[in-house]
DNA sequence: GGGCTGACCTACT
DNA sequence: CAGTAGGCCAGCC
């Protein structure tokens, strides 16, 4: 029956944020992922959109560390200049995010090399 | 219900 | 390296 038919479907899209959360919550200060990587460990592979919707609708009591969220190519995806662009370059760099015009290396900031540095030392 | 937007990504030129 | 094209899909008219 119809009831059935809404079953296949289990999740809900607040359900789906709450996944994308989790995962942001736990990448490591000091590492960055971008949207897309975030979706894949969320499972759901090429939905980056999702993300970003999801980090906009976040409750603020969740305290997530959005910032450490930023675009495939290693770029912040705020308008440059913009007050977040700024505030997210700040916290990141604060965290020991180094930036090369404007771009992160996110191989080098990945959270594996992150925990690689929390174990072995820079 | 159709169309547009957007804290995006990959692949290809 | 830059730019384009197509894919993705939840919100919001």
């Amino acid at each position: 029956m119809a009831e059935d038919r809404a079953k296949v479907e289990p999740t809900s899209n607040e359900d789906r944020y709450q996944k994308v959360w989790a995962v942001i919550e736990g990448i490591p200060a000091g590492a960055v992922l971008n949207y897309g990587e975030v979706a894949r460990l969320a499972g759901f592979p090429g939905r980056a959109r999702m993300v970003g919707m999801a980090l906009g609708r976040a409750p603020k009591s969740r305290q997530l560390p959005w910032h450490r969220v930023v675009n495939a190519q290693g770029r912040i995806s705020f308008p440059e200049g913009s007050v977040k662009a700024r505030t997210q370059r700040e916290r990141l760099e604060a965290e020991g995010v180094e930036f090369v015009d404007g771009v992160i290396d996110l191989d080098r900031f990945s959270p594996q090399r992150a925990m690689d540095r929390l174990l072995w030392g820079p």
